[in-house]
DNA sequence: TTGTGTTTTATTGCCTCC
DNA sequence: GGAGGCAATAAAACACAA
């Protein structure tokens, strides 16, 4: 016995007699419907509601407790069917378990809807009322609470699968959309640099014109050219707000979008702006403008390479989304 | 009828609270 | 230290297919 608690001393195997107090017989009627149920469940507790039809078994303390108005019922053999054979055979064997009546659990189940503790005054009237013994009473409602437990966690386990699942299908979709953009992406960049290799040769010397004659640092080769024309774009999204950047650079509807193709991308990748201004035209200006987030024009662009920026390893030129898309990458389930 | 899985009733041991 | 709650579990009762 856990710490000296005795439970069900009167199912003892063995000749548990006086122990035992069985109120037999048979009451036909009553009860026998939710609507009945109701009405004894709500009009009080006694005296009991419960004239089962069938045989009753109560143990002494219900019975004395109950005196002879109140019937408790148990349901467990029909001594009209079985005889006293069944009877004695029934009393002189070890008490086993035995279900309770329909009507008992309807009347419990109410109860524990209106409560689910059990404080002792109402453990003993429902006792009372049902013919049980107030410890009977309490394992139900023990039992209860642990079914009642059992499908709360299934409930919440449903509610969080639904959340997860419509949680996935947000996130299924955005990365749809991302792979989307980087493919565009990834297309308009080919573009450009197709376009900046033709206009290599051909625009070269006008633009020399434009320029000062100290800055005019001819473009050696294709790689280093693509470079700084990936670069120079990676700039000019810098210059913007991030959060601007996030939604319009993007965004179709935005009045920067034009034909497809972001207007502040094909201003800063435009060749004329490839050319990087000599080292010492950088200098202080450039931390300055930097740090203001002032749009500067892109011939004062300082080296890229000293900037915070870098390049995915995946993709040599992302237009300046370096930062956010390691952010998005890092965020899987 | 029987084997098997599920539900219900009850026990045990541990824990917390007063 | 006793009362009561809870988790784990045993075992009886029940449902049901083969």
């Amino acid at each position: 016995m856990a710490g000296g608690r005795m439970y069900n001393q009167n199912s003892s195997s063995g000749g548990g007699t006086s122990s035992l107090s069985f109120l037999i017989q048979s009451q036909k009627g009553s009860c026998s419907n939710s609507q009945n149920l109701d009405a004894s469940f709500l009009s009080g507790p006694s005296p009991s509601p419960f004239l089962g039809p069938r045989s009753m078994v109560s143990f002494e303390d219900v019975h004395l407790a109950n005196g002879s108005n109140n019937r408790p019922f148990f349901r467990p053999f029909d001594r009209d069917e079985n005889g006293d054979e069944d009877f004695d055979e029934y009393f002189h064997q070890p008490e086993k378990k035995r279900r309770l009546t329909v009507d008992q659990v309807q009347f419990l189940e109410k109860s524990f809807e209106v409560e689910n503790k059990l404080e002792p005054e109402r453990k003993i009237q429902l006792a009372k009322d049902l013919g049980l013994q107030p410890r009977q009473v309490a394992i139900w409602f023990q039992n209860r609470r642990a079914r009642w437990k059992t499908k709360q966690l299934e409930k919440d386990y449903d509610v969080l699968q639904n959340s997860y699942n419509s949680l996935k299908a947000d996130y299924d979709n955005l990365f749809k959309e991302k792979e989307k953009l980087k493919a565009e992406v990834l297309k308009l960049t080919d573009k450009l640099q197709v376009k900046e290799k033709e206009s290599k040769n051909t625009e070269l010397p006008v633009v020399n014109k434009q320029e000062p004659p100290q800055i005019s640092e001819p473009v050696a080769d294709s790689a280093a050219s693509e470079g700084k024309v990936c670069k120079a774009s990676v700039v000019a999204c810098k210059q913007e707000d991030i959060s601007s950047a996030k939604s319009d650079i993007f965004d179709s509807d935005s009045p920067n979008y034009t034909d497809g193709v972001h207007s502040s991308l094909l201003e800063t990748c435009d060749s004329s702006y490839v050319f990087e201004p000599e080292q010492s035209d950088l200098s202080q200006d450039e931390d300055d403008s930097l740090s203001k987030n002032v749009l500067l024009p892109p011939y004062v662009f300082p080296k890229l390479e000293e900037t915070e920026y870098s390049d995915p390893p995946t993709n040599s030129c992302n237009f300046g989304f370096p930062i956010e898309d390691h952010a998005f990458w890092s965020w899987s389930f």
